[in-house]
DNA sequence: GTCATTGCAAAACATTTGCATGCTA
DNA sequence: TAGCATGCAAATGTTTTGCAATGAC
């Protein structure tokens, strides 16, 4: 379940309030946004747009996947929500603070890692040897969860 | 036009001498098989699944678009190609040696760079912090390639 | 009131799968 | 000859788009 930061959204309508807490530089606030928004803070999922769009139906049950996908590229485009390309379908990320990220190759499950030292050096160096303007970078790693070696190992037993 | 290596393919069969050339570990050789790879290895474009078929079927005009999907799954799963997840439909490159990419975010090209200085330190690093089993890492960058950038310079000017 | 935003339905893509046939080792 | 690999066609799953109606500012 969806936990909302202060109380339930009842209408489509948004209070005052709300503005101040989303600031959405320029975007328009809808719940539909808010909701989206709201969801994709409160996990750490790393979810694609379809899980998105169940939970956001919830609260909102006639939002269609066309508006979820919509929003997460404008959001992504804004700077409030990161778009992760992990193999498969997208997935998103609320948290916008620079971080790196390790998969799981047997479930797909996402960790956030902090693993990079010095980010801006990093895009200097590159902007300098490359001849590209550097906008940003992602770090991916890929492997194995506890989770799932501990699966393998019982799979593996199980064999034999 | 894709480069062959000595000489063109005249048939399906494949010679003795690609057998050597081919070390597909496993992988049974077929003509369809040493083409994907070929065309992957001649080129530098990180090419999508569509494009590798496009070229292969110059060669090997009857070649499906699945045999391409499925090779080019294989020969990853072999080690022999990577796979690049850069946003957009998947990519594919014929160098393995461990490298990093920088992606044009208008034009879509991928280039080659060298950033990552200890490669082994940083999965070991990563292993012991996050209790995944690290297998491999991938290091994007996104920004605007140097050809982009004059032509956004050229559209501004002349929007004025 | 204006124009961004939405829902719906259809379209566009990228990728995978089932199955009979063909070919490598 | 065994079984991996292929071609074809159909299915799947994700993401995008056109358009009229709605709602934010």
């Amino acid at each position: 379940m969806v936990q909302w930061p202060h109380e339930r959204i009842v209408s489509m309508s948004v209070s005052a309030d709300h503005r101040k807490e989303y600031d959405l530089s320029g975007l328009r606030l809808t719940a539909q946004r808010r909701a989206i928004l709201c969801v994709l803070r409160a996990t750490t999922e790393h979810p694609e747009a379809g899980w998105i769009y169940e939970q956001v139906r919830k609260e909102l049950p006639r939002i269609s996947l066309a508006t979820v996908y919509r929003n997460l590229a404008q959001l992504a485009e804004t700077g409030l929500v990161t778009e992760l390309d992990v193999g498969g379908a997208r997935r998103w990320d609320g948290q916008v603070k620079p971080h790196d990220h390790i998969v799981c190759l047997r479930c797909g499950s996402v960790e956030d890692l902090d693993v990079l030292a010095d980010r801006e050096r990093l895009e200097e160096r590159v902007s300098q040897s490359s001849g590209f303007i550097v906008y940003t970078h992602q770090l991916y790693l890929q492997g194995l969860c506890p989770r799932c070696q501990r699966e393998e190992a019982l799979d593996t037993s199980t064999e034999a």
